[in-house]
DNA sequence: TAGATTGTTAATCGATTAACAATC
DNA sequence: TAGATTGTTAATCGATTAACAATC
């Protein structure tokens, strides 16, 4: 199969168009075009047509798309067709607004389990999950077959965390912590850096001053 | 002035370079190579020289780069140089964790405002910070002189709350509710958005089937 | 048919990589 | 001086934009 390699900032705008197309059916709207699509979510309409032209063709030319149509083809690509386990490691302040974050339940992220360090957390229910100790993670992992870790644990341990998650076959780490870790080439991983995205906007501010 | 410009990913990689440059300072280490930066935050050494030029002459030929001369030149591009005043919106899950976050204080983004609609959280301490009516939003970010806000809200009242921080005269705004935002060009706006960073490691390992 | 909008190609723009002269 | 490493230019790679033929 020809493999044409998709841009990541693609991918993101698919997300996007996917979301926004699900308010857009939640309002009974039909069909849409793809000047109306990036109207909504702030792109040309060409790169909206660009985006989904890597995938396929979803819409009909002089009418556009039909929207619940589209929004379960974007549904899919995105891998959005079935519920993925996750699996949580830390709860301290960003782990618990995670364990509670509504977007993930919406999207298909079912959070099935939780681990942290302290004594005085383990054994606490976060809706309805246990939070287990951090040793049991490799195993938890590993029995329910969870593809996916996500890391907000204090940037010391976070390189440890992840070998664990690793030895445990997740797929994907999302990781919270201000550091740079090392995993194998086939595991996905992806840094949410709270404060660089702090940092681009100071900079950005102050280079207004030229 | 040539104002050169600059790629965003350029100033993502400029702030994990500061703070990677922070922690081998902690170290003790005097000089660095661009490759020994390249390999600590995983780059390439040309691509850490090519950010570098974009604002100057940092290191001398055949020896390096100071470690802390050239994070203090970093920290000065960024705007890090004096602290930032930040209002904080929405104390929910993500508003809570935000509150508490020590990354944020440590760059020097202080939090001096808390803003809720929840009269049960109104007037509570978040360290020492209380959290006011969301009604006293405009007037006392605008008497604070408060230049960053960050928006956690749902996302049926995000674009009201934003459009109220504008008329206070932020100059940025961090997004983490989950809709496209209008704000006027001269407002530097980012999105945090983490379901679409699931989806992103989501389609990926799907892809890897290919 | 006439009008609208897609899918796709070509042109443009921008970012990364490679190579090397400058120089400590 | 010889070795190392920067700063910078040119080459490559990749993503976005513009334009338009295809077609509903």
């Amino acid at each position: 199969m020809k493999t044409l390699k998709v841009p990541e900032a693609t991918i993101i705008r698919l997300s996007v168009y996917s979301r926004y197309l699900t308010e857009v059916d939640r309002k009974g709207i039909i069909t849409i075009s793809s000047g109306e699509i990036a109207e909504g979510v702030g792109v040309s309409p060409a790169q909206v047509r660009k985006d989904l032209a890597y995938f396929g063709e979803f819409g009909t030319r002089g009418v556009g798309y039909n929207v619940k149509d589209l929004r379960q083809h974007l549904l899919k690509i995105l891998g959005l067709s079935a519920d993925w386990s996750v699996a949580l490691v830390g709860l301290g302040n960003i782990g618990l607004a995670l364990s509670n974050f509504k977007g993930f339940v919406e999207r298909g992220f079912i959070i099935s389990s939780i681990f942290d360090a302290d004594p005085n957390k383990i054994g606490t229910m976060i809706g309805h999950v246990e939070v287990q100790a951090v040793e049991k993670l490799e195993e938890v992992v590993r029995q329910n077959s969870t593809q996916i870790g996500i890391v907000a644990v204090p940037a010391a341990e976070a390189q440890e965390i992840v070998d664990q998650l690793v030895k445990a076959n997740v797929k994907a780490i999302l990781n919270f912590s201000p550091v740079v870790l090392n995993v194998p080439p086939e595991i996905e991983l992806r840094n949410v850096d709270l404060a660089v995205n702090l940092e681009v906007l100071t900079f950005n501010v102050c280079a207004q001053r030229y």
